[in-house]
DNA sequence: ATTATCTATAGATCTATAGATAATGC
DNA sequence: ATTATCTATAGATCTATAGATAATGC
């Protein structure tokens, strides 16, 4: 039962997208090739007509979760980027969020061609918020250094709320706690110029 | 071979020791109770005479790993924990560093008894914060939501520093960029007062 | 003829338990 | 007698591969 080109094109394309998010929700250890094949239709023993390993897999996958997360964020001014991700939706829905808040403490541990992935990843995000920035007014040398800031604030306050128990004061706590101080940052540095 | 009850507690003690370092190196999938039997001199069937699961294991060596960062920073002034905790000694030291920027984003997926042990870990660290930055003369109404930040910041700076390639330029980079505006924050609230 | 997929399985994990052993604590 | 430890193993994973199948692409 051999398929077109196109076909298999589609296969991988759909195996990836499903294990970006599979990856996001459980973690990369959470994850067997076969599970995942059963969720794309297809039988485990698959899998490696298309990635020469689990790990080439995670690589793909986590690029693809960075340039999801990536475009989310164009566009926009950096208040709105900073009330969309330090917030109780982010939080709740990791399969879907920023592969930084969800997979940072695992990709530490992965080998450096992950973690080039990661470190690109990271890259763009700032990037892209030093970007959102200059729409608020904020240019200049210390652009830069303050987007890194803003950036590890909220991925450090997601994470953090999401480590907390269900429900707890202290998770929403943490998001609102880090979401004024940054939007804070904004205005008062939008002020200065 | 019978041991006494004081030894028992020895190698109970000894158990979670190494697993709280262990735990936070290579995260909770990434430890074996065979392996971590062997390396506190005993046979992995023993593991079950301390505690009734792995999981029983994780809450306690997170505790521990909290309790032992607690103390490292308690009676410090804010900025030298600052300084301390968002370092490349801290980042290159994961197995006795914050467990919180060890292992936040797979305490997420743990069960609610584990994620308590992690909340009241968090809890801990932001209320030694509050006492650290009173150093510095910063009280007051927003004292501790200005301690979660700062915490926030320094964990999501760890963390995505650990997560970029070894010796990139990034990794650095979001170090001292963190650094430098929690110290700032800090440094301006203590003026004010 | 090539190759994407499937079936089946190797080999290496992992957590947890059952039963034997032997020294402490009554 | 109790119990902390040990030996041995059950049962369930996991990644990866070998070989068969069958439809595409030459």
């Amino acid at each position: 039962m051999r398929i077109t080109k196109e076909q298999k094109q589609e296969n991988h394309d759909r195996i990836v997208a499903i294990a970006s998010e599979m990856f996001r929700e459980r973690g990369y250890d959470g994850v067997g090739v076969a599970e995942l094949m059963e969720r794309a239709g297809l039988t485990h023993g698959g899998f490696y007509n298309h990635f020469r390993s689990k790990e080439d897999l995670i690589a793909k996958a986590t690029m693809r979760s960075f340039g999801e997360t990536g475009e989310r964020y164009a566009d926009l001014d950096a208040l709105t980027v900073i009330d969309l991700y330090i917030s109780r939706e982010h939080r709740d829905r990791r399969a879907t969020g920023c592969p930084a808040a969800a997979l940072s403490c695992e990709a530490a541990r992965q080998t450096d061609d992950t973690r080039a992935v990661f470190g690109a990843g990271i890259e763009a995000l700032v990037g892209g918020l030093v970007q959102d920035m200059a729409r608020n007014g904020i240019s200049g040398p210390g652009a830069r250094a303050q987007a890194i800031s803003i950036l590890a604030q909220a991925v450090g306050a997601v994470i953090l709320s999401r480590a907390c128990p269900d429900a707890s004061t202290l998770a929403d706590e943490i998001l609102e706690a880090c979401r004024l101080d940054c939007r804070d940052a904004v205005v008062n540095r939008s002020q200065e110029s």
